[in-house]
DNA sequence: GATGAATGAGGCTTCATTCAT
DNA sequence: GATGAATGAAGCCTCATTCAT
């Protein structure tokens, strides 16, 4: 076959997009490392030249996607035209990203990176939403006492409730549902 | 070697009990079929006997566990001399079965099951919750609206919050957070 | 494919003996477990339901011959027609077993495996040779003094110069080189 | 990565330096050509701009050791100082060369290499050795009837019987049978 | 002289499941 | 009810070597 030399970078990037799309279609698992290089048409061999394992390509995967999610949280984090209550909001309801990273988490047999990967999220975001609270309280907006905890609960009950792979909810019911605990967040935290 | 027969049930049951053990040291792909006869002394076949497919056997754990979480939730449903309080805290913080079960689920490989565990068993559990917040909240002990929806809310939020398996705290660490949970259980729930 | 069942007995001979043949004609490591089993007509994991590894199949081989070998030994050595002087040619001058054994021995790629058996061979037969000397020169047949090292000695030359692998040598030659050896160990051995 | 041109002999040099230590470490068999080449900081191109196959450098550094190897032997049968019985002893109990690459040759996936060097070692010290001792008859120092087949007699026994790595004897015990083995020698050499 | 990305054949092994006895 | 020999698909990974630059 024709052997196509390509930037290091360009290459890996293009095995990464063809395992995420396939990832997300068939499941981690499921999915062979000869699949992959069969859909971009280069050896078994180039595969293996730039990741050690089939292993590490989701690592590296999983990777990119929290770098992209900081940098959103930190967007928000840093805008001067949002309120507290809004940054709450944002923060919380964050809307995921591309498509195909949803479905690679969202296939049945990715459970356990879903999981790793929200407990990953969730200890990121922390943090921020902590210290949101905590100022926000201190200069009269909210309510809360534990913020570092509450942040914690908060987190974990939004990301696992209303992830829709999780419990398995249409867009339909995930919408009613998301405003039902919007409420529940307001009540917890707004002051009134 | 000899043939040695036995009473369904109780070779259906030793055989699950072998898998439970195997599984949780070892998780569930981890844990070949031959293991499982050999550690009983019984022939492939026998397995195939009692369960069609690997999978089978698995499920049959699930429902084990959840039969004994429902017995173990209707008790205190109908438990005469608690609070609507004490029910809502007893429910939350129900405590894991045997020690087995919780190993089994919280092996690294068995997120999977986990997180499907869970799911049930809040789905479960959410309707009891439900009732318990609604008629307090009409007899004035709780000050809850969507008593459905904060059920569900407060259930997630706790049983992976307090998960040890995926946020992976200490117990010490975990008796601390699981009081500060209650506070704002507290906050959220109980009319002052 | 048809399934045949055999006694576990016949069929791992057979594995083993076919392995046997190819190992001889393309070495070991150029042998496939996939040509063994092409050439009995059983599935791949039946290879693997009687032996855990390829190499496993090798140290069976081995010590297949090890245990012809060494019956081999005992006959000479309780022998009651033979002089001490015709079991000690006897035994350093062994006729090499099957063809098959020989030939798999002196692929150039099973070496290693040659080497090891000729040491656990002379390792086997010391101390049937240094008993015949020692006994055979208490009795004024022989004229050795270190009885052992000598068996050791004589042992080690005598397999490896006569090996017709390592030295490459052709039959004529090696029938040639064999008698001036039996001088050479005469004058040592023997008492004039 | 900056291209650094060398002389080539230097090049060529080091890169079987690193072979060889690699070799030792960890056999022939199990270095890839990635490893050598890492090892320096050189391109996979580089090494084989060199050495046609990887085999290659194999025998280039077996050629290397009997090149040594030869002149060290040479040196001893020119030795005027020497009587022709510690000529004998000088070519038959050899000192091994640099420990790297004992080390190499000694290293159980090396076995084949290893018996290959003997048997190359042998044969090319068998017509100094058998000069030796033909002109010592002559001259009535020894009583060696066949000096070719005595001779390579002799040294084949003693350089396969003392090596440690094919018998895998400690120094202390190798030390020992030396001493047994020169006993030997002399009776079968040394006139009294 | 040197680079390093790309090749691609091929091997070993695992294991859930089946089926003849 | 039970046995256990047999199946066979499928997958990950290694690595010597090549070649366009």
């Amino acid at each position: 076959m024709a052997r196509i030399s390509k930037n290091p970078e360009v290459r890996k990037a293009e095995i990464m997009d063809a395992s995420l799309e396939l990832f997300a279609n068939k499941g981690f698992e499921d999915t062979a490392v000869s699949d992959i290089v069969k859909k971009i048409g280069v050896a078994q061999g180039t595969f293996y030249y730039y990741f050690k394992t089939k292993e590490e390509i989701m690592i590296a995967l999983i990777d990119r996607f929290m770098v992209e999610h900081e940098e959103y949280i930190k967007t928000i984090d840093e805008d001067l035209h949002m309120s507290p209550a809004e940054k709450v909001n944002a923060i919380l309801f964050v809307k995921p990203f591309h498509q195909k990273v949803s479905d690679f988490l969202h296939h049945e047999n990715n459970a356990w990176i879903h999981q790793k990967f929200l407990v990953k999220k969730i200890n990121e975001m922390t943090p921020y939403l902590s210290r949101i609270l905590a100022e926000g309280t201190k200069e009269g907006y909210f309510k809360v006492e534990h913020a570092q905890e509450t942040a914690e609960f908060l987190l974990t009950a939004v990301n696992f409730m209303l992830d829709p792979g999780i419990f398995e909810l249409k867009d339909s019911k995930l919408e009613e549902k998301k405003n039902v605990v919007k409420n529940i967040v307001n009540n917890l935290v707004i002051k009134d």
